[in-house]
Formats: C-alpha cells, structure tokens, sequence
DNA sequence: CAGGGGATAGATGTACACAAATAGGCCGAC
DNA sequence: GTCGGCCTATTTGTGTACATCTATCCCCTG
C-alpha cells in the first residue's frame, strides 16, 4: 500500500493508448508542431495511430475540454489561438500553486530523480552555446513535469501540468514572431539556466520550500517579460 | 469585451447538452442517488437523455477522467469510491485554494449575488430546525459555487469546483453511515450556518480576504471532523 | 461588372452493428 | 461434495455508415 506504484496503471490496454495518443497531441500542441489556427482532420489522425474516429474523438475531446482544441461543427477541429492577455489569470494561479510544491507532501527526491535534474542542468547549459528554441520548450517541459514529482500531492501535480500546458506555448509563439528573435533566445537560456541550477542547489541541500519560492519568482518573471514584449511589439509592428 | 458574459456560451447546441447532462450526472453522484458502487448501464442513460450511447459516452469519459466514475470492459461504469484518506491530499489542496478567491481577482459581487447568498443563509436557518442530510447537501454546493464566482480568476473557479466535487461525497457517506446520525446532523448544520453567516458578514462589508479566511478555515475544520469521525468508527464497528 | 443565392464538397456529430472481455452459472470429473 | 473449466449473458470498446452543419465556389441576375 506504502509502494509508489498509481493504482490505476495500465487497468486496460485501451487506456494505456488512449493516455499515449493523448500525450503525443498535447506535446504536438505545445511545441507548435500544430501551431494555433490549424485546422486537425480526426481522419488523419485516426489513421496515423491505427485506430477509428470513435476512440480518437475521446482524445480530441479532452483536450477540448482542457482548452487546447476547438470543434466546430461542420468546419474542422483547430487548435485554440492564445494571447498573453487572456492567459494572465493561468499565470496568476501558476505562481501561488508553485509554492504549494514545497509545502503539501513534498517528498525528499531519490538519487536517480536528482540525477534527471542534473542531466536537464547540463542540457541547458549546452543551449547557451547553441540556442535552440525547439530544444528549450521540450527542456522546460521535461523540467516542469519533474519538478509536478516534487509533490506526493497528485492533485497538485495534475493541475499544476494542466495549467503548464496551457501556457507553455505563448512562450514559443512570442519567440517566434520577434525580430531580435537569437537576442531573446539568449537571454531566456541564460535565465533558465540560471533557474534550473538554482534549484538543482536547493534540491541538493534538501530545501524543497526554496524550491517553491524560487519557481514562483521565475514563473511570475518569465510572464512579466511576456507581456513586456508584447506590450512593446504593440507599438511597433 | 468587458462584459462578463463567456464567450464559449452556447456555440453548438451539442455541446450545451453535452454540459446539462454532465452537471445531471455530476449532481446524482455527489448527492448519492448513484452510491458508490454502482453500476450505471450506458444504454438506460442513453435512453433516459434522448441520446445515443456515443454522445452520452464523452459525458461518462470526462466523469471518469475527473475521478469519480470508472468503467471496466465487459463489466460497466462504476461510480467511485471514496474514503477519507484518500481524500486527504485533495482537501490539503482545497484548504490553500480556498484563500485564493480573496487574493487572486476578487470581485465585488452585485446585489443580486449577495441575495442569494443570503438566500442560502436562510435555507441554512431552517435547516437547523429540520436537519436534512440531501437539503444540507445540496445547499452546500450552491453555497460552494456561489463562493467560486467572487473570483474573476476563471481557471481558479473551475479547479476550486472540481476539488469541491472530487470531495463532497464523503460527507453523505459518513453521515449515512453514522449511527448517532440525527446528533452528527445538528452539529454540522449549526456549524455550516455560522459559516455562512460569517461569510454574508464579510461579503457585506466587502473584505473577500476574509471570506477566504474562513473558508479556508472552514474546509480543513471539516475534514478534521470527518477525519476523527471515520478513525473512532473504526475501533467500535 | 458586382452582388447575392444556391449547390456542393468536406468536416464534425450521431446512431447503430459488431468485436472484445468479464462475471457468473452450469456441468462434469475426481 | 468440491473444485475446475467451459459457456453464455451482459456490458463496454470499436468501426462504420449516415445526418447535420458550414464554407466556398459558381452561376445567375440587376
């Protein structure tokens, strides 16, 4: 009973696709591989995964209903637009929730756990040299999803991937309209950088309270620069 | 486009009746009309609705992806169970959200809403005279989503209600279950009327700070109840 | 030549038939 | 008498045809 094991693991081969194919989309939706406005066809996508619209259509209506895709009847399922503006209250949320990791459950990380972090640490350090936002966004996300493991508190953790999900792309789709596009690279990796090696520091030492605070700061930061550059590519497009 | 109004209102009339019958189902299962336990039969719902089995089963797919239904091939859809401590990370979570309606956004509700909270206190009031498990049960959850729209912070109000609704069953079930049932009433139908009657207190002088207090205050005092309750069960079944 | 209306193509939403899987009863062997 | 295996009823999961809706293009009209 003590074991870390989910309960509800692989209870049905059915489920297990269905978390797979739901995994993939999202990550495709989140690293702009479909970027927003496009337009999905459930046909393809049934095909590509060897299955039939019917168990395909449950996918796509999770995702509906985390915010991520959008059916229109008769016109096509398209991946939902986002703007810094309407993202603010996600961000608000995410920075009170990013220190509930460090005070419910949190749980002392095993070697091998530490380890993943500092394997992330050495991957964002080879993106000072080689800037690379593809490689940075699919850092982040493997990043958020160890630090969700910080907490024995499952709740927190869904909710806290589910918030990330639905901000994670503004950051890729701001990158990518900016003209001093490899100067912003730049200076997010050497922030990031800085962040992860920061917590990795806090981590070592056992401070899971520091842990949240410093994931506060950055997240309520990383949207303060956000919305900065929009506010300013505003005025001058 | 400052007007209060959603704009995700009513686009398709499918999926208007794709969110009636989720609050129906939502509604039965945390007001006990399906126990725990029980077996729903795809079809008869179907039938009951007016529907086929395939619209009605993204219903039943998003109530067993918020927890509280779970279908077995070849067996049925069955609603969860619940016990107090697998509920204990989740009221954990609910006790910090609760704070959060006063600090993220919080609106100053209009007349109306403080009439109706009003309303509650009232309905409350004459509970105290008639205790009733199922009215108590189902003023709470009015009072719990009234409580969620003094935040404008949507993702907020939408993670509040789901905990809310992850949790609440587990007071019908103890109640239920008790057998100084009637005594277990009064007590809580006092304790949930001065709660009300404190948060109409706070709302009239318009401190939502307050009101997150004593929710918050309010939720972790109810699961130390339940908590106790369920451990002196055990050592006199 | 411009504007509007209708036909049409193509997408999602729905209904239904069938496949897969489980629980329980039944029968037979030891 | 009991245990074990099979068989069947029942239920969820899947595939597919059809209904419904929308956008676009084309043609007709002023």
């Amino acid at each position: 009973m003590t074991g870390g094991e989910p309960q509800d693991e692989s209870r049905g081969a059915a489920r297990e696709r269905y978390e797979r194919i739901y995994a993939i989309l999202r990550t495709r939706i989140c690293l702009l591989d479909y970027p927003p406005g496009q337009r999905l066809r459930e046909e393809d996508l049934a095909e590509e995964f060897h299955v039939s619209r019917t168990p395909l259509r449950r996918v796509l209506g999770r995702l509906e209903d985390e915010g991520l895709l959008r059916s229109v009847h008769g016109v096509g399922t398209i991946v939902t637009d986002i703007d810094i503006d309407g993202l603010q209250q996600v961000y608000q949320l995410r920075v009170e929730l990013a220190e509930l990791i460090g005070k419910l459950s949190p749980v002392n990380p095993e070697e091998a756990t530490v380890a993943k972090f500092r394997a992330l640490l050495a991957r964002a350090a080879r993106l000072l040299d080689e800037p690379d936002a593809r490689e940075f966004a699919s850092v982040n996300m493997e990043f958020t999803h160890l630090l969700a493991g910080l907490t024995a508190n499952e709740p927190l953790r869904e909710i806290n991937e589910r918030l990330y999900y639905q901000t994670t792309r503004i950051w890729l789709k701001t990158a990518s309209k900016l003209s001093q596009y490899r100067e912003m690279l730049v200076t997010e990796m050497t922030i990031f950088h800085r962040e992860i090696a920061d917590i990795v520091a806090a981590i070592e030492i056992g401070n899971l309270e520091s842990v949240g605070h410093i994931r506060r700061a950055h997240i309520a930061m990383s949207f303060q620069r956000l919305h900065e550059q929009a506010h300013s590519a505003d005025q001058s497009p």
